[in-house]
DNA sequence: CTGAAAGCGCTTACAG
DNA sequence: CTGAAAGCGCTTACAG
């Protein structure tokens, strides 16, 4: 490839003039400005950004470690950080950690080596040395999602503490009181948070949460197919699952097919995280919906913040309840006589 | 951070032992080589990976460009893809086109500026200057799924002709004589390839495919929507849908359901691409299934190879079709007695 | 086995 | 406005 000498040789000026026509470095002579751009033209120059990294200390990078990029929350997460991103002049290296903590540090590892300048991290556990240590060293860092207590990184997360009350109070007036839920890893925020909520909802309703009904998942598929057959198994099986991810109902759509049970005839199930083709499950699944698109732009404006200097502070943003046919019908709706009823607001 | 002037210093050698002793090089005394560890440790050195590929002109990474993350299928690709890479020893930088030429260009040139050691790319279109310059230039370089006609580069991809075949004499044997199709975009192979299969498919069996039962999609949800409204407005409506992708089929489920019609009953549907929440839709569709995981291990094969010398050629794998009950019941299955028929192979 | 030196491709104070 | 020079953090032929 071409360098930035043969530009300047090709252009009759020093690398140093190439250097400040394309960093649009005022004090360059018309004249030199349009040697330079036509030589860049016909070499089809392009800069070398990994050098132009080791001299400037900047990658204009940012490095987003995700849980899981099979779930389609995250996939979404990552679309639109990238997309932000973009827009502020960055580009985005994505770890894949596959819910395991060494593949996480696999990837925190690779990022910082390659001097990215600001990480993403939505944190499968409680924060291995390594992240630790670079939160430690003044890495520009952002949690989104999931975060890590007593680590002061600015976070950015959905609270669904309000929207998990209004799915108990749906669950209740549907009439179900033995309801269950499918934890998150409980070195996760977010698998701990899902169920004290949870918890704490039926508790307002005079409901306890048996031990025997938080089964505990890891918010990937197959532990939700366990899961729910384990529950099903129970002397007294749950009127009501709750998954506290969409892949963990996935699991448990799985499990209860297999079966032969039907919901929510058989079982209601619910999810934590809501995606397009719950609308076509059969039947249309209730579920918890985070602002995805949101959290993503805002996290990434929070890294950017923070690695240009600027404050960056936390957000937190609401869930809502979304609810659709897994739970039940309403004892007020009559058995629909055209096939879509619509609901009116 | 510690440069490796900080640990030649603290370990009393030069910066070249150190790097001998990074990089395995068999000079080095034990004794050099034990104060080179001890040293890297106490100050938590790790090598600048942006220096050493400026040094060495390796990046020991590969840029992917997909067409769309949000489809599970590309999801599922770049894990794979990851995966893969990361047990040779690469890293892998994901660009996502969104289906758009010119974030695609965007991808590729973000990639080759940052001296991407090889390309994976599945085209959204029908090259760009900047993506046939690149070839043309040298640069190590893949097509999976999706390829370029008359480019001199190797492809991964599956051939979906027999599923196609398969899936045409299900619809006939289930009756259906009026099939349409929601097509790719003319400028993807697959967009192309998938009509054309069906074509050929429907003509075996004496059908013709009239144009106005080809709707032109672009892979994504929204479009698949659209053209299954102009499809059920027709005078005389398909009775079977083909989307040439899971997205698509999405989009003709939303269209479907917003008018109170039923799958199979109204109409019947079946999708290119299986996903796993096509067991769990209302009906389970039909759909036929990319050895998906197996196409980006070997994209990635392929492309190490050309990277290090050696040949590294295309594969075509084959694509299969899987029955589920969006298109009828075979008129052998009598209405099943138990809710989950298990079928025998 | 080891170190001094050159050089990868840039950017940027410095001097003119 | 312009160029020579230094230097970012490495690696590696070369000489010893």
């Amino acid at each position: 490839m071409a360098s930035i000498k043969d530009v300047a040789a090709e252009a009759g000026v020093s690398a140093a003039t190439v250097s400040r026509v394309l960093n649009d470095h005022p004090s360059v002579s018309a004249d030199a400005r349009a040697r330079v751009l036509a030589a860049v033209e016909t070499l089809g120059y392009r800069p070398n950004a990994v050098a132009r990294s080791l001299r400037t200390d900047q990658t204009h990078t940012l490095g987003l470690v995700i849980s899981d990029v099979l779930n389609p929350y995250f996939t979404e997460l990552a679309r639109s950080v990238e997309e932000e991103a973009r827009a502020l002049g960055y580009s985005v290296i994505i770890g894949n950690a596959d819910e395991r903590p060494d593949l996480q540090d696999h990837h925190v590892r690779n990022l910082l080596d390659r001097r990215i300048d600001g990480l993403l991290v939505s944190p499968t556990d409680g924060g291995s040395p390594l992240m630790l240590d670079a939160v430690r060293a003044g890495t520009p860092m952002v949690f989104v999602d999931r975060w890590i207590p007593g680590v002061d990184v600015p976070v950015v997360r959905a609270d669904g503490r309000a929207a998990v009350r209004d799915l108990v109070a749906h669950l209740r007036g549907l009439g179900h009181r033995r309801l269950a839920i499918i934890a998150g890893p409980a070195a996760t925020t977010t698998g701990r948070e899902r169920v004290d909520a949870f918890r704490a909802a039926l508790g307002a309703h005079g409901l306890e949460l048996p031990d025997a009904y938080v089964g505990q998942g890891d918010f990937q598929a197959e532990s939700g197919r366990r899961v729910t057959e384990g529950l099903l198994d129970l002397p007294e099986p749950p009127e009501v699952v709750f998954a506290a991810d969409n892949l963990m109902a996935l699991g448990a759509l799985d499990a209860v097919r297999a079966r032969g049970l039907r919901v929510p005839e058989d079982i209601a199930l619910a999810a934590f995280d809501d995606i397009r083709w719950f609308v076509h499950t059969d039947p249309p699944i209730t579920a918890i919906a985070q602002p995805t698109g949101e959290l993503g732009r805002a996290a990434v404006r929070a890294l950017v913040a923070r690695i240009e200097g600027r404050p960056g502070e936390s957000v937190t943003l609401s869930a809502r309840l979304v609810v659709r046919r897994s739970c039940g019908e309403p004892p007020s709706a009559l058995p629909p006589l055209s096939p879509v009823p619509r609901s009116k607001p």
